[in-house]
DNA sequence: CAGTGGTCTAGACCACTGG
DNA sequence: CAGTGGTCTAGACCACTGC
């Protein structure tokens, strides 16, 4: 509709410190960063679908294509699903194909969960004040509210995972142990439903370790035993950090599997 | 130019042995396949230009913005790289910026290498025939020649990463220590430049484990200190494994990074 | 300046889903 | 069948590179 511009239409240019660079931004970038408005202030929730491409397009004022590109884009981020004739739909944790999106622990042999359904139990789940690490983590001050809990994974009866994780406590305010045990499903399609929390990408720093003797207790492994150390900080939309998590992995039949492209 | 079609033009079609389904392919991923055959064939080699948009858009008979859709896809699967101004190019393991692209060991504090250049000693390069296991990841057969090689990478001093690596010895033929040593730059780099074999991709499992006494020697650490294992099968072009590698990283000061998108 | 990739449009048609 | 996303085209123009 309007083919005459030449620079951020201005209008909704994301606020950035430095003024180095022109900053040319094509329009279907300013599409996608409206879309995203759309997703934070949650006017299409996770598992909704959104307008169509032709509806979008006339909302913005611009053609298919260029609200397409910006789909396009947003769906290799895991924000968007893609359903050839029903529509375009606001991701979730909930569906059984991308459930575990974020666990890369894998059976050494055997399918994803042939081991039949992973058990959880909730150990230990308490409000406290973050620790300058854990502040830095989160991106709040040290001595803010934060959730802390700990909780075990095991796998065709046996102990495997051992994490802690912790969470700002302002949105996560009436979160209790009870509620993560009454939740069937993953920890992270709770976020969504109950909390508005949706985490859109993490990432992870992995180390081997040898366990205290509290962590080898609850893992029912030998002192000595190697684990592996997996700390990761999971971000919603904006980058926002909204949780730490530290797993120790048990890997005698299992591994973490890494894709590298 | 050639709008009426409803299948694979049977022209190129992929080998698939199921019948299934009538599988549709678009014309785009038909051109895909045949630009991945140019670059198998190395009628184009790592590191050249590919002919311009409109030159292969000619070439095949189809429009520009087909054939720029297929090199969409094959720029994000890194195979090619897009420089605006200057064409599109074979992506190669020897530019700086993405050099250490299957290395996700990164010191714990501080940029990539702001320890200073990585140092590398070739221990061992020796020809053998392939076990089982060998042959199984290689998809060769057992007793086939295979090259074994041994090396230490070593940060800022510290010897951190014992590999053990494995390659199909038909691909590699005349391959030496002193070849590996006296070449500069990451090794891949030297398989393109060397032997025409570029890996394209990568998977790794990796694990905590503890050192036998010739590894613990050679990362000059205790007998009991706890180790990454990473085991990764390299592909080429067509998803054939070229290597075999298995790593064990010092996580003391380093550790592996990944980001879960 | 010409040549390259990058963006945007408008329109046609195909494949898939569900009523 | 209508409505959705998916493919393909043709053409215009923009941004970047190097001569």
């Amino acid at each position: 509709m309007n083919p005459t511009f030449t620079m951020a239409d201005s209008s909704f240019s994301a606020s950035d410190g430095a003024v180095s660079t022109p900053a040319f931004s094509p329009l279907y970038q300013q599409i996608k960063g409206l879309i995203l408005q759309s997703l934070q202030s949650a006017e299409w929730k996770p598992g909704e679908s959104i307008p169509s491409e032709m509806d979008l397009a006339a909302r913005f004022r611009v053609s298919q294509g260029t609200v397409r590109k910006a789909i396009d884009e947003l769906a290799a981020d895991h924000l968007l699903v893609r359903r050839q004739g029903k529509g375009t739909f606001v991701a979730t944790h909930e569906e059984r194909h991308v459930q575990y999106r974020f666990l890369k622990l894998v059976p050494d042999n055997g399918d994803l969960h042939a081991e039949g359904p992973t058990q959880r139990k909730i150990v230990d789940c308490k409000r406290l004040r973050a620790s300058a690490e854990i502040a830095r983590a989160l991106d709040l001050r040290s001595g803010d509210a934060v959730l802390q809990v700990r909780r075990v994974l095991s796998f065709a009866d046996t102990p495997t995972i051992l994490e802690d994780l912790w969470l700002p406590g302002a949105p996560f305010k009436g979160l209790t142990a009870e509620r993560l045990t009454g939740y069937h499903g993953p920890m992270y399609a709770m976020f969504e439903k109950e909390f508005g929390v949706r985490m859109v990408r993490a990432e992870e720093k992995i180390r081997a370790v040898v366990p205290d003797q509290a962590q080898s207790q609850w893992l029912k492994v030998p002192a000595d035993t190697p684990l592996l150390s997996v700390e990761r900080i999971a971000y919603t939309y904006n980058d926002t950090p909204m949780e730490l998590r530290r797993g120790l992995y048990r890997t005698e039949r299992h591994h973490y599997h890494n894709a590298l492209n």
